[in-house]
DNA sequence: TTGCATCGCTAACAGTCGTTAGTCACCGAA
DNA sequence: TTCGGTGACTAACGACTGTTAGCGATGCAA
């Protein structure tokens, strides 16, 4: 076994769920075909079924590998030792960075989860339920401790997690500001949101 | 000239569009088809062609009435005579009522506006971008005037924007909120991050 | 009552969809 | 050199897509 290898030592399987992303951002998981996929492969449609086994495992590959990279993230802050702030601070930053080089795949499982097929789709909807639920404990703890503002901890968990996600909006026309103005503009924005 | 009108006094057509936006909100425009819509509206898939030209007028008109809605609202708040702070909060609440009570039409002029046709498509965008600018300009003033903070004013309009457009995982899920304290929640934290 | 416009229906069109079957060329291991 | 496996190909499947043609029923205006 050997010629599975493509360029960049990545398997064919990965070539082909990298194009598929770029495409699914761009017209849709419904609007996109298989044909189309192929071509931007540059293999015939048929063939994309050496790799994958269906159009809709593309799909989940991709959304639950960002959501898993975001709940491990999340662990990893949750048993570190700082300020809830800081804490929010550090989530805030990540979900920009990840907005920001892994664009297409968040994009994905941002906006075309809808398509995942029973049971993956339930347990996408519980396991971004927990992340955000989380999150939003974080926030709890920060108002009981006087670090944030009294505010309704879910709400800021939507706000923040929304305006991060509206980054594609800025990714589409990046002329004006550069990234880590960017970053660091919206962490002032949000951060402040939160301040008590 | 009369049976036109349905119940509620409204025309046939603009009972296809009410079906359409909860539909094309559910399965997005491209997994939604005429013979689902058809059915919704209590009517075979050839005969909505006596209402409609095609599928995506539907799409069109929907996204031009939000838009519009949207900018008119816009130059009443620029010629009104207000504080710059007091104007985006004008503009963030109506934007929360919108998405609270127009729910499947923002939505739908939100993420489905990509599978306008031309040049539907460019028209929009057009007016798309030309909004928030506008709502750049007003930020922009208010950090002139020394009522805003030193932000990137684009930068602003995004977080604020996708915040907004964040309700809809609220909408589905009203439990814990009611409709009057998010608003109030969402327009704290987000002034708060405009505040000097 | 006649005439005309409205609007629902059935049937069908040409095309596209995701996917499968089956075939053949290639390539490393024996 | 032979063998087994990998992966690309062509052809085709059945289902579904948006849309059109044309027929028939209905109901208002004259």
């Amino acid at each position: 076994m050997a010629k599975i290898q493509s360029k960049k030592n990545s398997t064919k399987k990965e070539v082909i769920i990298e194009k598929a992303s770029k495409l699914f951002r761009e017209k849709g998981f419904g609007a996109a075909s298989m044909r189309d996929l192929a071509e931007h492969v540059g293999v015939e449609a048929a063939s994309l079924y050496n790799h994958i086994q269906s159009k809709s495992e593309i799909l989940q590959t991709i959304c639950f590998k960002v959501a898993n990279e975001f709940m491990s993230n999340l662990e990893a802050v949750e048993t570190s030792h700082q300020s809830t702030l800081k804490k929010m601070e550090t989530i805030i930053r990540l979900h920009i960075r990840m907005m920001l080089d892994q664009y297409e795949y968040v994009y994905i499982a941002d906006h075309e989860w809808r398509h995942l097929p029973e049971p993956y789709l339930s347990n996408f909807l519980n396991q971004r339920r927990n992340y955000r639920k989380r999150l939003g404990d974080i926030i709890e703890e920060g108002i009981a401790r006087g670090e944030i503002k009294a505010i309704e901890p879910y709400t800021a968990v939507l706000v923040i997690l929304s305006a991060v996600s509206g980054i594609d909006s800025w990714q589409r026309s990046r002329k004006s500001t550069s990234a880590e103005a960017l970053e660091s503009n919206m962490v002032k924005f949000l951060i402040e949101g939160l301040k008590k």
